[in-house]
RNA sequence: CGGGGUGUAGCGUAGCCCGGUUAUCGCGCCACGUUUGGGACGUGGAGGCCGCAGGUUCGAAUCCUGCCACCCCGACCA
């Protein structure tokens, strides 16, 4: 039996199968579609958490922590939200088990600890942090709330994908309650530009920040805001969400205030997250045949050092240079490791490094050792240099920067040229079988056109793009007039 | 839930149609030796309720019945 981390495009399958698979970063676990993230992952996803942690806290926000177990009865309060929701819902029924008295050595579930009230596991928390928020609100004095929660939420898929669509996945979600309409918006927008300066500016993934159609904003939401990727095989990718919720989960959870003017008001929300998703983008944006690339913002350490020796002596000699070395790498910020294992080969160190995607590799042997040099090797463009020991750390830096930069720019090269805009609905369906990629064009912004296309071509509508101009055209679909282009794509 | 498929060592597999010694091979693992500037080689070794239960048979990985699990395609989807 194969435990393969497959999906419906074969190529993709074998691509992402070697990758995360060998790459050491998770591995299918016992649990349907749960994915355990191994300790070399779980360091990229710890960077991606305090690199997040702080922006969020540069601009006003809070963490705090709320159950993972949701009643029923206030998780329907919302109703489109509890509808949308409500299919993928695992609820806890039971709080107990006994002996099973036909089946000596096994447990059951006792019968007569059926709960009182079934509990979600939540899926996403709006229900219970309103509900909590209620008491927390009286007067525009206690606004604007502003929280967020590092959490694991269970959504019970269907089909499950490594990284892009776990039961179970790690996220952060914010929750924030304002007086205004105004202020709320503003904070859902805001939320999406910090989302997209950390694809970008961290993670070196050019996305396309843009609003959803209705059909694909989020239940219970009025706008959805979200950062667009593309994927290096022409798919999209949703890296992130933040939603305008108008007054919805404040009229569904009774959270008023009172105004300046003394009047009892509905509190403005908004709610925006990303999760171990982002770590598929991760993958899925730079890495090679050769393994994972990952921007030194991102990896768990930027350089590794492989020492190369024939015997004990050298190995000491070595060692005692790799430790000058990597304490004045360090010095400078620059986190470093010093593969010293005696059981493994440097080839085989070598390989494995590049699977794990270790943005630079130093290699100290006998030669450099007389020579007062090192070996550098790249791994983006996979090239090696011979460097002086001397102004090692000087260059070293200039290239983590360099490697950085050209990860995003590399992206945002096969991005743009994977951008076709298209007039007829000929053009598209070809586009998107030769070409694929996003297609730019015009839709007369009815839900059946977006269902039909959907139909026949089993693309999307991605986003409406923020920054897309006014420009006068017909329908790709059906001919009627538009006012904007807008990005199809297949999407995961 | 509908359609198709697969379960043999940690992983990947041969054997199954046509029942018959001690279940095949590769990777990985362990020991020793030689090696070490790109995933080393040699020799030896450990590791199996052949998915589970029942049946047919002198004899079942192989045939039959039931069950379970997983994978793929569809509805669903951050």
């Amino acid at each position: 039996m194969s435990k393969n981390l497959t999906s419906r495009s074969e190529d993709y399958s074998k691509w992402y199968n070697e990758l995360v698979v060998k790459a050491d970063l998770a591995e299918n676990s016992a649990v349907r579609g749960c994915m355990v993230i191994k300790p070399y992952g779980y360091a990229i996803w710890e960077k991606m958490q305090a690199e997040l942690d702080r922006m969020f806290k540069e601009t006003g926000h809070q963490n705090a922590y709320f159950p993972l177990f949701v009643p029923k009865s206030l998780f329907e309060a919302e109703e489109k939200n509890a509808e949308g929701f409500a299919k993928e819902c695992a609820v806890v029924t039971h709080y107990r088990l006994q002996n099973d008295p036909d089946n000596p050595g096994k447990l059951r579930v006792d019968p007569k600890a059926k709960l009182e009230e079934e509990l979600v596991v939540r899926p996403t928390s709006e229900a219970i942090i309103w509900n909590t928020f209620k008491g927390w609100v009286q007067s525009y004095r206690d606004l604007p709330l502003l929280i967020n929660q590092w959490a694991n939420v269970v959504r019970w898929e269907m089909r499950t994908r490594l990284f892009l669509r776990t039961a179970e996945f790690l996220w952060q979600e914010g929750h924030t309650a304002h007086s205004t309409k105004e202020e709320a918006v503003a904070e859902a927008k805001q939320m999406n530009e910090i989302y997209a300066s950390f694809a970008e500016n961290f993670m070196a993934i050019p996305v396309i920040q843009g609003l959803k159609t209705e059909s694909e904003r989020f239940a219970g939401a009025e706008e959805t805001y979200c950062i667009e990727a593309l994927m290096q095989d022409g798919k999209a990718l949703q890296a992130g969400t933040s939603h305008f919720l108008g007054q919805n989960f404040a009229k569904a959870f009774d959270v008023k205030f009172a105004n300046s003017d003394g009047k009892q008001d509905y509190v403005w929300a908004t709610s925006w997250g990303v999760s171990t998703r982002l770590m598929g983008a991760l993958i899925m944006t730079h890495s090679d045949d050769k393994g994972l690339v990952l921007p030194p913002n991102l990896a768990p350490y930027q350089i590794v050092i492989v020492p190369i020796y024939k015997n004990d002596e050298q190995f000491i000699e070595i060692s005692n240079q790799a430790e000058t070395t990597m304490q004045s790498l360090r010095s400078q910020g620059i986190t470093v490791k010093f593969d010293n294992r005696t059981t493994q080969r440097p080839g085989h160190k070598f390989a494995q490094h590049e699977l794990q995607g270790v943005p630079i590799r130093i290699a100290i042997g006998p030669k450099d050792i007389e020579s007062g040099t090192v070996e550098l090797a790249r791994r983006d463009t996979l090239t090696k240099e011979v460097v002086a020991l001397d102004n090692l750390t000087k260059t070293v830096k200039r290239l983590l920067e360099e490697i950085q930069n050209s990860l995003f720019q590399k992206a945002l090269d096969f991005r743009s040229s994977h951008i076709t805009k298209v007039e007829t609905f000929e053009e598209f369906k070809t586009v998107l079988e030769v070409k694929t990629g996003f297609i730019s064009a015009h839709w007369d912004g009815s839900a059946e056109t977006e269902d039909k296309i959907k139909e026949i071509t089993k693309a999307t509508i991605r986003c409406i793009p923020l920054d897309s101009e006014l420009e006068n055209g017909v329908c790709v679909f059906s001919g009627k007039p538009s006012k904007q282009r807008v990005l199809f794509a297949k999407a995961y």
